[in-house]
DNA sequence: ATCAAATCAGATATTTTTATCTGATTAAAG
DNA sequence: CTTTAATCAGATAAAAATATCTGATTTGAT
């Protein structure tokens, strides 16, 4: 049973926008976003690491450290996190699960999947951390 | 990293795709199937059983035995092998794997994600066995 | 200096998914 | 009636995803 993304990638975006939403210059700690969203901690902080290594976010260490978006929550598109996290290639790969699919050797699905695919790639690039502060900030208060 | 369908699900639909494009009245081997489509003997074997479980296809046992559809291949969906396999918890669960995400609790992008849901639904609830006959023949040609 | 609170890296454990093995049963054909 | 080619059920194995543990390091505050 799938769900488009990984749980990494679901807990990674959960975690990205809740920076985001609760920025005021302040870090914010592995535990904290572990408690808010209710994601496992040690699991939390692994997928921060990659973020991390990946330049989405930043963090310091040390007493009352923690992390940070490491640019313009204005410059973070989803299609990032799930870049850094899933890879992209479950856009470029045959929905039948065959092995090559192209214009020229087409999945009997090709043709009206390829939309679909295209317009959920666009969503997730022209989505923009900041762009879903607000409605961030709304959900979070009902958690 | 995610493809949207599990593996199973990938090669349930390629095989209910090939025994309809393959059907004349002839019964096909699981061994037919996996040599083809190059899925693993025993794995698609076990795949096709859930299948015949499911009553989208049926089996008959022995020599020269082997699987076809249990119904008209006008009146198997895509869905029907993704509903049987995967289940259809992905057409409604959050998309960013928030617990509840409803119209009066929304996640970030419940209303952008919604629409496109919809359409891979009703993507995969248009698109019949049948209808994709010619195609999978077209793409059986080129493995 | 010591303590407390945090990240960090690497190892380990658990669960799920993917794949294979074993042997039983069935049924057509020689 | 024996052989052969197939499904079938249940157990097992291997790989990947998810989650946890351990202890080291960093850094601010007491």
């Amino acid at each position: 049973m799938t769900v488009i993304f990984s749980k990494k990638c679901e807990y990674g975006m959960q975690a990205i926008l809740y920076l985001a939403a609760r920025e005021k210059g302040t870090l914010v700690s592995a535990d904290e976003i572990s408690k808010v969203l209710k994601i496992p901690r040690e699991f939390v902080s692994k997928i921060l690491q990659s973020l991390r290594d990946s330049g989405l976010i930043s963090s310091s260490k040390g007493k009352s450290g923690g992390f940070s978006l490491a640019k313009p929550a204005s410059r973070i598109k989803l299609i990032d996190v799930v870049a850094a996290i899933d890879g992209l290639e479950m856009f470029d790969s045959c929905v039948l699960g065959f092995q090559e699919c192209s214009p020229t050797h087409p999945c009997p699905v090709h043709n009206t999947w390829g939309p679909l695919r295209t317009q959920t790639y666009d969503m997730l690039t022209s989505e923009t951390i900041d762009k879903l502060k607000e409605k961030t900030l709304h959900k979070i208060s009902s958690l």
